[in-house]
DNA sequence: CGAGCCGTTGAGGGGATTCAAGCTCAGTGG
DNA sequence: CCACTGAGCTTGAATCCCCTCAACGGCTCG
């Protein structure tokens, strides 16, 4: 899922300005509501970060005061429960906006994890303060993404947490198929993240990644990477939800 | 899960005025960031309804112009997957905000259906736009809200969705016990509604429910009511992560 | 009273888990 | 160079949990 470096940087401007101007996921990120010159009130205080595959973002209940812009790379949330298991509750991707929560001054709510490598600009909860009074339509732009969230994890629980093992798989496949990467590969995550995902064993998870090769819907390209037939895909899920 | 009718008239001043002065929820609810001026001026457009168990607030799709909180009742949140079949992905409660698309000139997400008797008010978008430029103090309590339906949503995923039928099942009346009724009576859904929560067949949802009479984990009164042992409970579910 | 809905209980079957054994592959160190 | 190791993936066989199908009883309502 390495998409191409985003050059955050202002082109023959100050290096040391890091700004969004040029920023590929402007368009569909947070700031995209802001004009050029709220942009460079505040470009300074944005940092750019990038973590390694399985690296945490941050955990639940930290108080962590910062906003993340999702710029390259899949990010999962996690709750471990009482007895001890995890559960992947939601995945998030480019454009997405992450730990929503700091803007309330609230602890984070759950455990976000890079599934690939991921690049996120920083954002400081003071500078969304600062600007939200003055700009309404930031925050507009805000209460968007929090809606997004709910509805993405509404379909969570009626696509990937109902059903036989094997149309949750498919449909987790279709999800997987959002985050395509740009030789149009998707995410094959490990079959105990399948697991933690769609509440199976890793050694079911496997069974189901085999039946879906054999039936061609999807082809593996390295062990983290897979080539998808939407075509095939869809013929399947209609098999699936007929008989 | 009859509450006591909550007044909403202003006592002694004048009957048409529908306000919230005196309404118990209110401290919970959006318009408890509101002081006692800003209510005087938006009192009139807001609409008390009330809705009987089994009747629909609104539709996935519609495009309804207005946010409901919640002043008695349970409803739930509903999604129709592609093969028609129906799963409940959230509840909400007394003071709880809905239907907060519409403030994004959005349809609505999820199909929600009253499963109590249940009491809101009506506030049309068009009030809480023209309220939001002035008041910082809405936005900040809206975007409470937001955050906590996404909370809710995620440890619905991990809670309701995943493990085992038993501890599931004790997991929802864990949930049940917070929307406890004066008489501290849970509301006892059908058991094809425990089925769209938990994904369970009616049969199964049965077996359970005799399952934790047996145990004493709970005590039916009536078909829609039953009284928890909280204590019951948490040993039940304490030997269902241990065993 | 019959009809229909809802809840319960039983018997049998199927799908996912559990337990177990190999397998590949990358990293390590002799 | 190659054995050694460990993590992740796959596959098999047996078990168990939940579903399916079925019958029956209580209850409300037309």
């Amino acid at each position: 899922m390495s998409h191409p470096p985003i050059p955050i940087y202002r082109q023959g401007g100050h290096p040391q300005q890091a700004i969004c101007t040029a920023c590929e996921v402007r368009r569909s990120a947070l700031f995209g509501a802001l004009d050029e010159a709220a942009l460079d009130r505040i470009h300074l205080h944005i940092a750019d970060l990038a973590f390694d595959t399985g690296e945490p973002l941050y955990a639940r209940g930290d108080r962590g005061g910062a906003v993340f812009t999702l710029r390259a790379g899949i990010v999962r949330f996690e709750r471990s429960t009482e007895d001890g298991s995890r559960r992947i509750v939601r995945l998030a991707g480019r454009g997405d906006l992450i730990g929503q929560e700091a803007l309330l001054q609230q602890a984070y709510a759950d455990d976000v994890v890079a599934c690939t490598p991921v690049q996120v600009c920083r954002i400081p909860r003071s500078l969304v303060d600062t600007l939200g009074e003055a700009e309404s339509a930031l925050l507009r732009e805000l209460m968007q993404r929090w809606q997004r969230a709910l509805d993405d994890a509404a379909s969570w629980v009626a696509e990937l947490a109902m059903g036989p093992a094997r149309r949750r798989m498919l449909r987790l496949m279709l999800r997987l198929g959002d985050y395509i990467d740009e030789q149009g590969c998707i995410w094959m995550p490990r079959r105990d993240e399948m697991g933690a995902m769609l509440d199976l064993t890793p050694e079911t998870a496997s069974r189901l990644v085999t039946w879906m090769r054999q039936t061609g819907v999807i082809e593996l390209r390295g062990s983290r990477l897979a080539r998808l037939d939407a075509g095939a895909l869809r013929r399947a899920l209609e098999e699936q939800d007929a008989g």
